[in-house]
Order: structure tokens, then sequence, then C-alpha cells
DNA sequence: ATAAACGATAACGTAACGTGAGAGTCAAGC
DNA sequence: GCTTGACTCTCACGTTACGTTATCGTTTAT
């Protein structure tokens, strides 16, 4: 059992910053003394590493502890995928550092420099944001069980299930004229949620990295707009805002 | 000449980013049109460039807008400097990525592993912040002109420098049951303040920096807990007060 | 000429803590 | 047993660097 200040020295953080993360749910202390101390043991070190290193790839907190609090979460799988993060941040620096050389040569008259690059290494992939790698994870682990799943059932149980969800997204499109928050389309997404059942349990968090894929994955967005061309983005709205009032 | 969203898609900043840089005087325009609008020329592009160096390197923005205002900056070695603060970055992700492959690891059974050892790369060089290496910058500088100028004095003159700096350190520890923020510390300051100018202009980043240095630096900690063993951190606190209310 | 795209200001919202204030708790030494 | 200093707690307001509408004028393309 730590105290704060242990854990606080141990890991680097303050203990504002512990209080705060217990005050938002996301590390609790393992036991509370009759005193109001807040003790905690390993596993709550453990979990403070993931903690940081989530945070340390620009993640938000909350996004942290639906990763954390995810029944599927693998800790493994999780820091394989750190580790992809992080050599991606560190082809990143190095590209800043080539930017670096070519400033200064530049500024030297050496080298000419277009305004591009410039800034070669700050925007560059700039929207592939770090989020998407985690939902990489989601999307991975979910596909795998998914598989699992799905092929338990009856041709025929299959048949019904694509007829059920093609159902459902026509239903989408002819309630898109009413908007995203409708309370129609909001009726119809509740079907949604429920047919997704029949592949895996669908989780809060997946269920809106599930509407970001459907509006970012070329193949969903393809799909998508095959029914109507303004479909994905109206699906990310509209799943978004249910995945809120969830 | 660019307009706001020319340069916010050539930096990868958002508009209301200028727009914020703008308001706090960061990154102004070049000119304004009678329409009101905001437009860029090159050189308003190299300071953005460095702005997004330094925050990348996790400075506030107020320390960027000292630096680049600072007509002691030099350019070249600031990228110079960025270099090598990048580079300790990618040695820390890669100690991050050592971190990684251990505890998966560990939690394998393979190997054992330290609470420290947890936080690898995390807690390590906290207090050595990024800061430091700025401040490293002016103090180069500083430094190598600040030798000029004493050199150009007679030796009569110098020993009457020295003299009145010893005095005034002694007066220092005098005032310190006052606290930091006492007029009397205050007043002493105000004749340190002045006594610098001996050795170069001192700018107002530039005493914040050197009150840190006071209480950091090794060769300085030596020196001023001779006179009194809590000097190094009272110094501290009292310049960066007289700072704040300069 | 009219819409679409772009620009402006203004003002409120936010995330992740920092920073006291005020008060209770614990361990160590006298 | 008592003090003292280090440690802890809970409010509660402050801060930084923007995001996010909302409302409005401007420029450009058709």
């Amino acid at each position: 059992m730590y105290t704060v200040k242990q854990i606080a020295n141990l890991a680097g953080v303050s203990i504002r910053t512990l209080h705060y993360y217990d005050e938002i749910t996301l590390l609790a202390p393992t036991t509370i003394g009759e005193n109001g101390y807040r003790y905690y043991d390993d596993a709550a070190l453990f979990r403070l590493q993931q903690i940081l290193f989530y945070r340390e790839l620009g993640l938000e907190l909350r996004q942290i502890r639906g990763i954390l609090d995810n029944p599927e979460f693998e800790l493994i799988a999780a820091l394989q995928s750190h580790r992809r993060v992080i050599s991606g941040r560190i082809n990143r620096l190095q590209t800043l550092i080539t930017t670096i050389d070519r400033t200064i040569r530049h500024i030297k008259g050496e080298e000419p420099m277009s305004n591009k690059q410039i800034f070669g290494g700050f925007n560059e992939e700039q929207e592939k944001r770090y989020t998407e790698e985690a939902a990489k994870l989601y999307g991975e682990e979910r596909v795998r069980k998914s598989v699992n799943l799905w092929n338990s059932y009856t041709a025929e149980k299959k048949a019904q299930i694509k007829a059920e969800g093609s159902a459902i997204y026509l239903d989408l499109v002819a309630a898109m004229p009413g908007g995203p928050t409708s309370a129609e389309t909001q009726a119809i997404l509740a079907r949604w949620h429920q047919h997704l059942r029949y592949f895996y349990e669908p989780h809060v968090e997946i269920l809106r990295s599930l509407g970001q894929m459907y509006n970012q994955s070329p193949e969903f967005i393809a799909n998508f707009e095959a029914l109507h061309p303004d479909l994905p983005p109206f699906l990310e709205a509209a799943i978004s805002h249910y995945c809120d009032t969830l």
C-alpha cells in the first residue's frame, strides 16, 4: 500500500493529479482509510502506468477511462499499440530534426526551401491522429471476436440478420431530412444498437469509434455512400449524439 | 501575402489559433486590410515556425513571446537548441519503448520489475524541464557578451563592482527574515538589478531565468549557500516576485 | 445578383490540472 | 503527554490555449 505522496514520487505526477484522477473516477484508490486517506496497491500502479502512456499519446482522460474500463481491454495488446504509436512519434521528431537542419541551411543561403517544407513534421499527419491508432486497437480486437460469433449462426439466420441490417440503414436514410438528433433518427439508432448484438456486445466507446469509422474508413464510406451520398457524415453525427445521451 | 486560411493550412493550425496569437500579440499579421482582414508575409511564416517549435517543446506561449521578442534572439542558435531538445525527447521516447518491452516481459513472467522501472521514461528527468534548455540558450549567449563587457573595466573598477555585489547579497541575507516579497527585499533587488548592468543589459526574461539558475545550477547554489543555506530558494522566490511586479 | 466561401468580432465553454485556504492526522522527539 | 513538522483532506477559484457557436460584413464564382 502506498500513500499519495509515494505514488506521486514514483510516477512523477503531482498529488493534485492523483486527487483529480480520483475525482473523475479514472484512478480510484484501492482503499480509503478511516482517516480519509487514499491508499493504492500495485494494481493501481500499473493502471497509472497505462494512464500515463495514453496521456503521453495525447488522448483525453475521458477516452483513457473508456479504454481502461472496457472489459475487452487487453494489457499486452495495448502496450504493443503504444509501441507502434511511440515509434511513429519518434519518426515525426526525426522529421522535425530534418526540418531544422534544412531551415538552418536555408537561412545560410545554402539551399532553397518551400513554404510547405518550413512546416515539415508539424502539419503532415495532423489528422492521422493517435486516436485513430487507439480505435484501430479496438477494431482488430472487435473484428476478431465478431467473426467467431458470426460463424456460429446458421445460413438462414445470417440472411435474416443481413436483411434486418439493410432495413435499418434504409430507414436511417429516410430519417435524414429530420436531422441526426431527431427523435426518429435516434429511435432507429436504438434498433441499430440492438442489431449489433448479433456480432458483439457493443460498448459505448465502441459505438462511438464505430460512428467515426463510418465516416472515415474508405470501405464503410463506399458502402454507405451507395445508399445516400451524405449518409456517412450523417451517421457519425447521429451516432455521436446517440452515445452522448446513452 | 497570405490570408488566415492559407497560413492555417500551411502550418496545420486552426484559424482560431491565428486569431488568438494575434490577440496575445504573439504573432501579429504583417498588415491589416481596410476590410479588417489579416495578411501575413514570409517573415511571419518563419516566426510561426519558431512558435510551433517552442510549443512542441512544451513552453508556454508567454515564454515563447518573451524569447522571440528578445533582441538577443538568434534564429540559428535557437534552431540548434531545438535540435538538442528534440534529440533528448527522442531518447526519452526510446526509454519508453524499453519500458514497454520490459513491462510486457514482466507480465509474461519472464522478468521481474521494480516499481521505479514501471515508470521509466516518465518521471526520470521530470525536473530537467525543457525550459532549462531554453534558459541555457540565454545563458551561453549572455555569458559570452558579459565577458566582453567585464574585460573592458579597469582592475580598480572590477574590484569596486565585486564589492558592491557582495554587499548586495549580504543585505539580501539580512532581509531574509522579512520574506522574499517584503518591501525591503524587493528594494535590494532593485539595486541588484542595477548592479547587473555592469555585466549586460538585463532583460526581464533574463532576470527570471537567472533567478531560476540561482536555485538550480550547482555552482550558483554552492556560492549562495556559503552565505546562507536557504539563500538559493529565497533568491528564486524573491526574484520571481520582483519580475512579476516589473 | 445571389449564393457559397471566407473573413471578423464577441463571448462563453473546456480540459487538466495549479494554487492557496483552512482544517484534520500521523510519527518522532522531548 | 505534548508539541512540531510533515502529511493529508476537501472546497473552490484561477489558468492556459484554444474550441465552439452566433452574428455579421466581404469576396468570389456562377
